[in-house]
DNA sequence: TGGCTCATGTAATCTGTTACATGATTCT
DNA sequence: AGAATCATGTAACAGATTACATGAGCCA
């Protein structure tokens, strides 16, 4: 009943700070956003075509370089739109963490099973961390009055502060487990 | 391609402790894994009814108390099928947060707004955290040999980390956004 | 007697992904 | 020359939710 198609407003809002392309929109979800939000190409390209019909973007084709490209800009009426979601209060804030499920269900495997996931997951976690540090740092250093940057801060610093409570928990977790292992042997 | 179907092993993992009907199911995950899955009736009944032609549970209709029940409990193959899925590594790692979401586009909006949106979200977590962290004591105190219940522990303890990691963001987020709001009167 | 919990199940719908199709340009 | 990236789009499928349908037992 009430508005799940958050595709919409993700897109919406990308547009808000800039004209883009499909292929873009893309990017900026992979990069920017991929911590807390994900889309694929197969839900961008018709969530634009269906924004069109609703005058909430309209599309410019350009040809660049010799290559057909469709840049969409946001209308007062997406502005609109985009505004009005953005008071409701947000609903879906869920974590699905798979590791945890194994983890769950270890008492149906060995020690061993376990650690293991918690490695891949810790190791996963180490490697995306320093991305966040910097984004983190680099949007503290720029200043500007650019106001897009500074709420690009605020969630990039949730990123570190959860990556890093993570990271605690991963050797906690690996210290029980490690001396539950050596006792059974 | 890859195993995607977590249904069926959310349910076996349940089963392989103890016999339940697909009402307790359900009221396992909402009670137990909540924090990091979830599961409505519409995906539950007809995942036990698929386990059953698949030899993985067995079902048992009962008459208690003038009600009707069904009783499902795993087999051996249904414990196989189980086992080899905690092997496989975890691929579902995800955060979905629409506050983020919301947050990270927040310059379309005023920052009380946005104050308001982590207001409600601060809310959640803090009456959240202590059903948590009352499992983690409860959960520490008993010390049985059960080894479910350590693991349980586990996932409890990570529920605690990262709910305690997002207090501590929406603090400061809050003086940072609140300070901005100050300037701007 | 009215509301809550117990209990099972289905149909319609949603929301999105994966895989495919196509082809130009740019980098190495 | 070949790989990677740029660029748009569709069809099939997956995986699940929501809403509905139904009804008994329990508690205040």
């Amino acid at each position: 009943m009430a508005i799940e198609k958050r595709m919409d407003f993700v897109i919406l809002g990308l547009l808000s700070h800039e004209p883009l392309t499909g292929y873009e929109i893309k990017k900026r979800i992979d990069k920017t956003l991929k911590f807390f939000w994900s889309a694929s190409f197969g839900s961008i390209y018709p969530t634009l075509a269906q924004l069109e019909k609703e005058n909430k973007v309209t599309r410019l084709e350009t040809l660049e370089r010799g290559r057909d490209k469709i840049i969409y800009t946001i209308t007062s009426i997406g502005r609109e739109s985009l505004a009005a979601w953005l008071q409701l209060p947000a609903e879906k804030n869920e974590l699905r963490y798979e590791l945890l499920l194994k983890l769950f269900f270890g008492d149906n495997t060995s020690t061993m099973q376990s650690l293991n996931q918690i490695n891949l997951f810790e190791q996963k976690i180490k490697s995306e961390l320093p991305y966040l540090k910097g984004a983190v740092k680099q949007l503290e250093s720029i200043q500007d009055t650019e106001t897009a940057h500074k709420y690009y801060l605020l969630t990039a610093k949730f990123g570190v502060k959860t990556y890093e409570a993570y990271l605690e928990w991963c050797a906690d977790t690996k210290k029980i487990l490690e001396g539950d292992n050596e006792k059974s042997n």
